[in-house]
DNA sequence: CGGCGCCCTGACAGATCCGTGACGCACTGA
DNA sequence: TCAGTGCGTCACGGATCTGTCAGGGCGCCG
């Protein structure tokens, strides 16, 4: 399921938005001010997200900037300012598209889809989608882990770490890295997360855990996946 | 350099369009009706389509729908209708944008940069940077070495020290640059230190240690990489 | 309200890495 | 021949990093 960021301080807007997108079977998230849109987005990971550029504590383009700074999730402004300026600001740091209130439904969703759309990832390519390994297999698409044909339980916090290693299988994935998409962009140095999961990732899918084969450790610098 | 590919019956508009383009240094090719918008996209790979939707020839979403046959390139719709269905149609026959005209020139060039920014690879180019010698191979990308099949550990000092001498390859690089390129902008003189770690990647890399292929000493300069 | 799963946190032993000093060798110029 | 200089090598103590365990807080659901 799509997942859909809202942002907006106005509340008949935010509800207006909502009840469409669920009723069009969105998951849907709303944030009225930009530092919790920024939270949500860290901790929630949209596919995409609705920003509207008036926001009571900080400015649209900022909120803008503090996305970017850390994920290519596509970014639909939603604002009442007109002006050629306000539009070209936004867009050039970062935003995906610029829609003016008022707007309608129909052209709003059509635009949310077309941004949706384009983020996913190239063609019918379904060798991405399934990893293997000699002891277990990973289905990103299925979100599932199969290890001696059973699936194995993931948390939400362990999956995601596995995510992004396997999605950068044999590649060395330093511990910022790491923290920082799992966990949110203002983590960072907080090894010790990385140690724990890392640990209980091994524990469920290594044969031998305490001689890790595809969980990778790189001491001062991160870690691996490898097949 | 970028490719543009601009698709309008309307003399003046593509001349309005080429200047502009041009001028921010855009290669630029037009077509004014949608069989040679086709043959052209063909022909010349542009990295995005400016497409207006009332051709001659043929209806704008049937060009929308010929493109995405074969290609995700980001197309850019220029259209003097106004209707929300007309909108709703083109971005889900493929369309990336929909800007109504008349237009502002600055809002569509950022429209433009921003279709043209998404469309790049994902990583800035991550494609793996191999760098390869007779007896081992460097991934830059996936901080790896591997030497006769097998990877090689390398701590994080060696392998910072292994990257600036690859990234200068051929070149000699002075012993003031390696130390504050490695261990930070306040060293220079301790020596000593790129003794010690020259000596660990000799060990771990060259064939015959004691006399060196591929990290070649220039004496009071500094170490050369050489394939 | 009680149990459960999940996440965070702190502590600690062992492993790993880094900086450092000492020494021998090769080369150079007097 | 003999100092002087720069380089390669080695060994060692302290600092840092990692794996592991246990425990507490929080939200969710029966």
């Amino acid at each position: 399921m799509t997942r859909v960021l809202v942002v907006d301080d106005e509340p008949q807007i935010v509800r207006a938005l909502v009840i469409n997108l669920k009723a069009r079977k969105y998951e849907v998230d709303a944030a009225a001010d930009g530092r919790s849109a920024l939270d949500l987005a860290a901790s929630r990971h949209p596919d995409v997200v609705v920003l509207d550029l008036g926001l009571p504590d900080m400015d649209g383009v900022e909120v803008i900037r503090g996305l970017r700074g850390w994920t290519r999730v596509p970014i639909l402004v939603l604002s009442a300012r007109h002006s050629s300026d306000e539009k070209v600001q936004a867009l050039d740091a970062g935003a995906d598209d610029y829609v003016t209130k008022p707007f309608g439904m129909d052209e709003l969703l059509a635009r949310l889809r077309a941004a949706v759309r384009r983020a996913e990832p190239v063609g019918g390519g379904e060798d991405d989608v399934l990893v293997e390994t000699e002891e277990f297999t990973v289905d990103l698409a299925a979100k599932k882990v199969n290890r001696a044909g059973r699936d194995v339980r993931l948390t939400p916090t362990e999956w995601h770490l596995l995510e992004v290693l396997v999605r950068n299988t044999g590649r060395l994935v330093s511990q910022k890295q790491l923290l920082q998409e799992v966990w949110g962009p203002s983590y960072g140095t907080e090894t010790n997360y990385l140690r724990v999961y890392m640990a209980q990732l091994r524990r469920k899918l290594e044969a031998d855990p305490s001689h890790p084969k595809h969980f990778v450790t790189e001491p001062g610098m991160g870690y691996r996946f490898e097949k």
